[in-house]
DNA sequence: GTGAAAGCGCTAACAT
DNA sequence: ATGTTAGCGCTTTCAC
């Protein structure tokens, strides 16, 4: 292995050189950095980030705890972390922990053995619990899916998504509609509330439920589908899915069952994966900005990383939109 | 921040003891041990890997390099990789490289200098010059998406994916055929070779080309596909998309131009993404198994980690399967 | 079984 | 502008 110490001898310099070369110091005679330089391409010498790291500055590595990689809505969120934190001369860590506590404990003590200079954080039930271990930690962190008012958070308010839904079907005159999703989820407030302030009672409102984790197979789904339809038939006329790719399984059900969509029953997803314009019909759904959610969670992060006095938690507010698709065009 | 030396401070035995138990090395009285682990839990003590890294043992530290994530094919692969990193105590760093070799080349020279233990390698064009950078390195590396001659490899051979859509297209009674996709995947070789076998000339396949990084918009395959229904309408009977989003935007665009799957046209997809068998109708496609390829390439790279001596490089082959679904049940 | 001490590769005063 | 030196927190001989 090349170190700091070998360049400084090829070099004939002081080790302290070397490093301020390495720097960017401004104090190097032009002479004494184009010998250095030549060295360290010569050598092909790579920095030690961990020597680096410990020797006090700092480890330029961000730790992300996800809650499900597997749902695209955060994979797009991810991508955009890394291409930016990339982009900023950071490294990412990740962890995907299916909202285990004990591994989203582990994985910040694991982020903290490695130095790492902050974190991401996807949570979805209330952590204030670990947002307080971490804030007692000393580790500065964003969270990326819910407002926080212990750390900086960027997040999108998903009662507004679930409200543009309900003001969407209102509009195409839908009056019966059923939810299919968690029965926690803010979204379905905002769609419930919005319904209720428009004259049409959120308690008629169908709710199909399935666990956030999308454990419920295909095979669920549908027979619960078949149960709606079979007994209600005739009344819904419209129906929102808490993410789109429940939304597609739904749609999936629908037209097995010979249901046509929109004729039939109108369907919004809500997420906007780049598969939700693809499927047929292409389907409505609530978009929410993960591009400027990945990059603004890490330039937060790294803004507050670099800020000695301690400012009060910044909360950014990215708003969700509809987009209109096939899937509710028909007005009943 | 609390260090071992607090800890031997407070338990009142040397720096090395405390070393001692935390690596649960046998020479310790269990007295002493007692004491230790008493005051890491009560100051609440967390390794710093940097510094542990720095004096000599492991760093726990995999990196991987991405072509691109936005594939759901290698975001399974990647959530399996971290389980099983967890699972055995290592930790993952990402780079989604777009297949750009200036970033492949830093990204791995980022990992070098965070004392990577070994790198899980994305790779889909030859990369000979890369596996030898990172050999002369001598960093150890694991490829899980072409074998080589280098490194390990987990891989799945393509050829005899396409060969199996191949045969099952025959089997079907298609004889006029469509492949969407890159001119240079092995699943297209091996497509084509299948069918030379079997007695149709593979000149008479359609190829629409399809650049490999899915830029083609959905306008552009719609404006294809419309080409291709036009002029070969009465000839083409099935078409192979060489990966499941591609052929869910052909499935769009044919049924937007009124063209039936299976009824009119069989279609076909490869890589088995989570949705490929929740659309309408349900996606034949081939299999890759992403789990078993995460999951060995982690275990394998860790067995290479952990050798002294050099065994010569291991080809781990898994073979495709065909899945097949409703997009190809109708037989001509 | 336990401790003292050297040193991993680097940064950051502190001198000069 | 440059060199010397003292650590950063840990592992690992080497003594005892």
């Amino acid at each position: 292995m090349v170190t700091m110490k070998d360049i400084a001898e090829y070099s004939k310099v002081s080790l302290a050189t070397v490093s301020r070369v390495l720097n960017g110091s401004s104090n190097v005679s032009v002479e004494k950095r184009k010998q250095v330089m030549e060295w360290v391409h010569r050598l092909d010498y790579n920095i030690n980030i961990s020597a680096s790291g410990l020797a006090g500055s700092s480890s330029s590595l961000i730790g992300v705890i996800f809650s499900d990689l597997a749902n695209p809505f955060f994979m797009d969120i991810l991508i955009q972390m890394e291409e930016e934190a990339y982009r900023l001369g950071y490294s990412i860590i990740i962890s995907n922990t299916h909202g285990q506590k004990n591994k989203i404990r582990e994985s910040i003590n694991t982020f903290e053995a490695r130095q790492v200079d902050g974190v991401l954080l996807c949570i979805d039930s209330d952590e204030t619990a670990l947002m307080q271990y971490i804030l007692q930690k000393n580790i500065p962190a964003v969270s990326f899916t819910q407002p926080s008012e212990l750390i900086d958070s960027v997040y999108t308010p998903m009662e507004k998504g679930g409200a543009l839904v309900a003001q969407h079907f209102l509009d195409m005159g839908h009056e019966k509609m059923a939810y299919v999703g968690d029965k926690n989820e803010p979204k379905l407030t905002g769609f419930l509330n919005h319904l209720n302030q428009n004259g049409i009672d959120s308690e008629n409102v169908n709710i199909i439920e399935v666990d956030k984790w999308g454990n419920l197979s295909n095979y669920e789904i549908t027979k619960r589908i078949r149960e709606l339809t079979s007994t209600k038939k005739d009344e819904i006329t419209a129906v929102f899915a808490f993410n789109d790719v429940t939304a597609i399984q739904v749609m999936q059900a629908f037209q097995d069952e010979g249901i046509r969509i929109p004729e039939d029953i109108a369907l919004a997803g809500f997420d906007n994966i780049s598969l939700s314009r693809k499927i047929s019909p292409p389907l409505t759904t609530v978009g929410q900005p993960t591009k400027e959610i990945g990059r603004l969670a890490v330039e937060i992060l790294i803004k507050r990383i670099n800020q000695e006095n301690i400012a009060p938690p910044e909360a950014i507010t990215l708003e969700p939109y509809l987009i209109v698709r096939k899937s509710t065009r028909q007005t009943k």
